[in-house]
DNA sequence: CGAATGTGGATTGTCAACAATCAATAACGC
DNA sequence: GCGTTATTGATTGTTGACAATCCACATTCG
């Protein structure tokens, strides 16, 4: 019976990573504040499901590190600071310049159907940007750096990148960035293609480490600003507002997020197992 | 009262966070076989508490990818192909150059400080290795990639190693390695402790780069022929011997060590002091 | 005698209820 | 009035039981 060859993949899903995959869509959505939230009673609720599966959700969406838990607190929803920005940013190129190195090293082959792929994206790039639809031009751009991680075909490369992809759209969604920017994505991506193609690794890893460096320097200029209106949002409306132009230093909110030192002693874990993203918006 | 502002972290843990580092420490030791085991029922039952953490732990172990899970069948330790080996390996070069990039881009301050904790990790290698410890030292080795990634103080970069660490000290613990590289290991770490004090990138990057793929190839080519060999265990001996691999179920009951009550540091109270927290000062 | 099918055992998936813990508010004493 | 302490409310952590699913073995039919 030739013609069903693969398709006994379908393999249902357990509802525990149903649940997880609508809640980080819903994450990188913005559908959830950026500050704190989820309950996990809540959610069952409104899901009609037991706390059980929306528990085991939760904490899937804790070790990939869109939500942070504090014990017997609940877990909130990631907030990025300029140093995450950085971190996410680093933690990519590495990721992204190895997933490069290694497909270029597969052969002429491999390069090819990576580009094709790659290409077929950027092809649907314009129109996004064209509509000004920054939600789909974001999730193109995630599309085309997490199909070229994939075509690497190293699937902890690929599992890395799922974290840090979801970490960007969060970036990405919630602070605006200037338009000029957008329309460079469709060069900018075309042109990383070419140097795949051309298996000029030195020249890809350059474009890469470039086109990310440019987004990021944006990204957290943006950010900075958000944070100096906020703070000034706190501290204005009542008491007399101080010069707010003080200086750079953006931080020290409240001494709570320990997003500061490297390995926080108990629970660094790892991101996700199963699947890749994948289904759409609800 | 100066002196002890940073002592709020000890925070107790969730009992699900105990017994994943209780497994996960188990699974690196070569406690777990590395085909198929591990029944939450089992595993409940021997620890004297519910199936709700223990199913908690597993999940967790399962993203961090120590553990595969097959629908409705359960969970299995990972089994390591040669082509896990080079994924690893990959992976594990991004990672650790990336942080190493950004140790030295942080001044000499970060890269004195990173090398002294390098450092005192290297001392201890030669005792281990003068005692032909081999588990201690794969433990001091991991111990120093993890250091080292740490040092760079990005979190990202932490979290991705972790798992890497386990897959590595898998690999290390469960393949007998030439006992002639045991000995450059002092040596090799050593050169790069001195090129991250001399600031050299690049030529620390290709220091990481070589440490890695002799180890790995080494790794490979014992994999290799261990893989051959059990295969000619399976075809050589004629009839039904055992069927070992597929199904063996290994009496969890009597045929694990009871960690119940017996010897082994197993102490709940102890906050495992293996490979993950790095628990800084103390 | 071989293959398809039915049955049994076991394990995971899910659920609702109980207990422990923490944050915030309110009351109290100084 | 301010600091300290008890109460309250809510949320997580944990438990045991029930239901669905799957694999393996035994049975039956061709």
């Amino acid at each position: 019976m030739p013609g069903l060859d693969d398709l006994a993949a379908l393999e249902e899903r357990p509802t525990a990573v149903l649940i997880a995959n609508r809640l980080r869509n819903r994450i990188i959505n913005g559908s959830f504040e950026l500050g704190e939230q989820v309950t996990e009673a809540a959610i069952a609720a409104k899901l009609k499901v037991s706390r059980g599966p929306v528990r085991e959700a939760l904490q899937r969406l804790s070790q990939e590190g869109l939500l942070v838990g504090h014990r017997n607190r609940g877990v909130f929803v990631l907030e990025l600071t300029p140093k995450d920005v950085h971190e996410i940013y680093v933690a990519r190129r590495a990721v992204e310049t190895a997933a490069a190195s290694e497909i270029i090293g597969a052969g002429d082959k491999a390069v090819r159907q990576a580009a094709r792929k790659l290409a077929a994206l950027v092809r649907k790039l314009p129109d996004a940007v064209a509509a000004r639809d920054w939600s789909k031009v974001a999730e193109l751009d995630l599309k085309f750096h997490e199909a070229l991680v994939a075509a690497s075909g190293n699937s902890r490369l690929s599992r890395m990148f799922v974290t840090l992809a979801a970490e960007s759209r969060i970036c990405m969604v919630h602070v605006k960035i200037s338009y000029r920017r957008i329309d460079m994505l469709v060069e900018e991506h075309q042109q990383m293609i070419d140097l795949l193609v051309a298996k000029d690794a030195e020249g890809l890893h350059a474009a890469i480490v470039n086109h990310m460096e440019t987004a990021t320097a944006d990204l957290t200029e943006s950010m900075e600003e958000m944070l100096r209106l906020q703070e000034a949002d706190v501290t204005a409306p009542d008491a007399e507002a101080e010069a707010p132009s003080t200086n750079g230093q953006t931080p020290s909110r409240d001494g709570k997020t320990p997003a500061g030192a490297a390995a926080t002693p108990d629970a660094v874990s790892k991101p996700d197992a199963a699947a890749v993203p994948a289904p759409a918006s609800a």
